[in-house]
DNA sequence: CTGTTAGCGCGTTCAA
DNA sequence: TTGAACGCGCTAACAG
């Protein structure tokens, strides 16, 4: 006997389970999926259902699937750029708010794919649905997945004729921004745009940041910063030079920190001075002193419009010609002490 | 034409390519797969290949799965408490090994349900191999698994006689803090401990610490702190009390950010009136000035670590008696301004 | 009213 | 290079 490596075995099946009852493998999926309108005996139902105990069935979804022609799995394949916590929050919302459903929440861990090689890598799983943002789609990979019957929503900054998407344009961070800081009286305003890899995103929350001051006819300043104290030492001499910006978007909360950090060592009081605006709304922005506000998006609130645009493209009808065109989140601004 | 939604159609199969390509599907199988000492004409191959890439066929794992009756999947279930940035880096990381290995690694959004219904959920799925937290697990719970057919490497503070595991036993961290510091000389030491659901974790690590200050003789507390900055002032007080401790191990990066804080405005220096030292090794301590120090968890090393043991589970012959038994990572002192 | 038989879906594999 | 059979669960038609 050995209790540890029993996983030689083949899962119990179906046949295993009618074996033990005494019953068809019929009647196994019958009890088991408790299908409305079969009339089984219930002394019949106990005697399954206790032999699935004891075997401990769970049916093969590989089968199921097979014979169902169609899954219950959604599959989001992690963002190509870290996202920090949000696997952590928004896929735990996203999966709870799925199960209602009666679909599965599954993450992709690779990372890197992109075009036809990622939709094949994920066709292969046959989900209902891919949960992908627009970075790693193209148009043809987005094609091959329908063919294979895989419907594709894309986190995208703005829809796409070719498909159906969830918008959200990093922009409207920045532009959440702009708008809490030009209702409290700033006139100069100024945006931190990270070097490196993040510098794409930072731009664009930049971008949104820039286009809310033109339209108040305010003036606006991109600032390159790299994550380091150095380069947040130059970056507050920037802000705190004459005629500098007296407010500060920080792209996010880690950039906002250290800028935080040096405008305080260089005398600057915030938000007198300078007020301060992060974004991402992460932990250390309510460590810092005075304490970052920040533009928050709701992991909840995301999951909810997530499971919205899931259901809606599968409810609606095989090859209608409806998209779905949701927006992922409002940005919050979340005021703290900094502006 | 309707190029939006094609969606309704049945994923193109074997027996498609075989017709486009005017062969049968055995040939598509052979050519496809590249079996060895197959012995297909080129020509033939170029056209299976050419009817391949003109449907964009990807093969149903689902189908496969069923006929070979085992999967290359590994299924790692969220972990019950959040674990930040960690998982995100490290779920990237061991999917690329994996990868290395034709498996696919898939995260399980289901954060809550544990014991039998939990494994029933995975086991659905007919994964080679389940990584999961030990305290997701029960041993009728990893039966059933292994029942299934499917590999169950847990990760648990210590090993368990009934099942696979990968240790890490929270203590090490601590330990590992306790080490340095008492390597510089500390001779009276603390530990933050959080209160709220992160309590267990907490009081594990600052467990790790006294055991080390206990075996050099060194005396140890306890001091128990809620993330705000009240909580902070009032910890920072015990700590500079008369014969209070010189050094201090604060949970995590996040608690050791708000001590730094609370013992910058009493005026304490670090370290030379107090040392300091983090754990998880989060943006935040590089940000801080004087900078903090933390143990470190190197999640390239998690994931090699993951993968080595996920290899030789399955290439373990069945029902042999052994176990695996690794380390998930050995904690790593990042040494920086505050220690 | 209660349960069963038969055949399907898709990729793989072995004998032919 | 191929035909046929298999693995597992589902369901329509059918029998007791």
């Amino acid at each position: 006997m050995n209790a540890v490596n029993s996983a030689a075995g083949r899962a119990p099946t179906s046949a295993d389970v009618a074996r033990l009852a005494g019953v068809s493998r019929s009647t196994v999926s019958l009890v088991v999926n408790d299908v409305p309108n079969s009339r089984i005996a219930q002394p019949t139902r106990d005697r399954v259902l206790a032999a699935v105990q004891e075997l401990g069935y769970a049916p093969d979804v590989s089968a199921r699937q097979l014979r169902a022609g169609t899954s219950r799995l959604v599959l989001m394949p992690l963002p190509r750029l870290p996202r920090g916590t949000m696997i952590d929050t928004t896929v735990e919302h996203l999966s709870e708010k799925l199960s209602g459903q009666g679909l599965t929440l599954l993450v992709h861990g690779d990372r890197k794919t992109t075009g036809t090689t990622a939709a094949r890598m994920w066709a292969e799983l046959r989900p209902a649905v891919v949960l992908v943002d627009v970075d790693r789609c193209t148009k043809p990979s987005v094609a091959l997945l329908r063919r294979a019957g895989t419907e594709v929503l894309m986190i995208a900054a703005r829809p796409t004729p070719w498909g159906d998407t969830l918008e959200f344009d990093q922009g409207r961070i920045g532009a959440a921004a702009a708008a809490h800081l030009l209702a409290v009286g700033h006139r100069r305003l100024a945006a931190i745009v990270p070097t490196g890899p993040l510098e794409g995103i930072g731009r664009a929350r930049a971008d949104g940041l820039a286009n809310a001051a033109r339209a108040a006819g305010v003036p606006c300043e991109d600032i390159a910063m790299e994550a380091t104290h150095e380069s947040a030492a130059a970056a507050a001499s920037v802000v705190r030079r004459p005629g500098g910006p007296t407010a500060v978007f920080t792209y996010n909360d880690e950039y906002g920190a250290l800028l935080h950090r040096a405008l305080g060592d260089q005398g600057a009081t915030m938000p007198d001075d300078v007020a301060l605006v992060g974004a991402d709304n992460l932990p250390i922005a309510t460590f810092l002193r005075p304490a970052l506000s920040s533009v928050a998006l709701d992991p909840v609130e995301m999951a909810d419009h997530m499971c919205t645009a899931v259901r809606s493209m599968l409810e609606r009808p095989a090859r209608s010609e409806s998209v779905v065109n949701g927006v992922l989140a409002t940005p919050l601004l979340v005021r703290r002490e900094t502006s």
